[in-house]
DNA sequence: TATTGTTATACTCTATAACTATA
DNA sequence: TATAGTTATAGAGTATAACAATA
């Protein structure tokens, strides 16, 4: 258990986080949105999936996630299949023209990210990668209120 | 310096973080905003400032900033008081009102963060906040594309 | 009837640009 | 001229609710 004054420090902090991915999301390409790029991301680690699969791993309403797959799937960067299991269905796979873009994505970040960590240590930005794995895990179906 | 697989991890995180923030904002009462919440945090914290000075700790522009405020003095939140030093500002100052609602804030905020962190140390707590101010500076002024 | 996904609508947050008042 | 702040406008992201098709 932490204190009070922590959680408040906490609290700050996020709102702050805002800003560093506004400031990220600045160096994708012109049409990819943040929502785009992490649609495809999702689709490319966890694979073929359905809509109420991906919104849930996107943690966003699936409506939400529809209109962003609609987008993505508007510029051929992933594909719907039939699903054979329920008609009402479709299966998301990414092509390979999102493989393409998700690698161009990939290079801008990292260099993004490379030039303002470049004082931070592998440990370090290792450390803070599974503190926030973590931190989000805590809250996975916590979205009632307290 | 880090990986490549490390940023993108990170830039996966991020994106992730964005869900938790949602989440901690329905806590909030009725007509705060979250904006509202952490313009009040910041006067606060750091006491009597210009809009501009607030705009710059937010990192987010003086227009937006400008319209936080008018929010929050219109509930009486915060007054705004003339500048000795410039006719053209004014000087932002949280209100009574404005104490007493970030204490109801601060309590819920708490108290949700209680409940999802229950099974983290202090320690975790504090190494996460410590990593997350770090991550932060290490983006300040960093506003151009790379 | 219940569930999967889509669409319509509304709200919040943000940035850019044009503007006012003062320095 | 330059700067502090405001306002108008536009765009991205989200949630709720109503709806269609299928289970």
């Amino acid at each position: 258990m932490a204190e009070q004054e922590q959680y408040e420090e906490l609290a700050r902090q996020l709102s702050s986080i805002a800003a560093v991915r506004r400031d990220l999301a600045r160096v994708l390409p012109a049409d990819c949105s943040p929502a785009s790029a992490i649609v495809l991301t999702m689709l490319r680690q966890y694979g073929e999936m359905r809509m109420g699969k991906l919104a849930e791993l996107l943690m966003i309403d699936m409506s939400v996630t529809s209109r962003h797959v609609a987008y993505a799937e508007a510029r051929g960067w992933l594909e719907r299949h039939p699903d054979p299991a329920d008609r009402r269905s479709r299966l998301l796979r990414i092509s390979p023209a999102g493989e393409a873009l998700l690698r161009q994505v990939s290079e801008r970040y990292t260099e993004a990210l490379a030039t303002r960590l470049q004082d931070w240590s592998a440990e370090d930005v290792g450390r803070l990668i599974e503190l926030l794995g973590r931190f989000r895990n805590s809250f996975d179906g916590c979205r009632t209120r307290t």
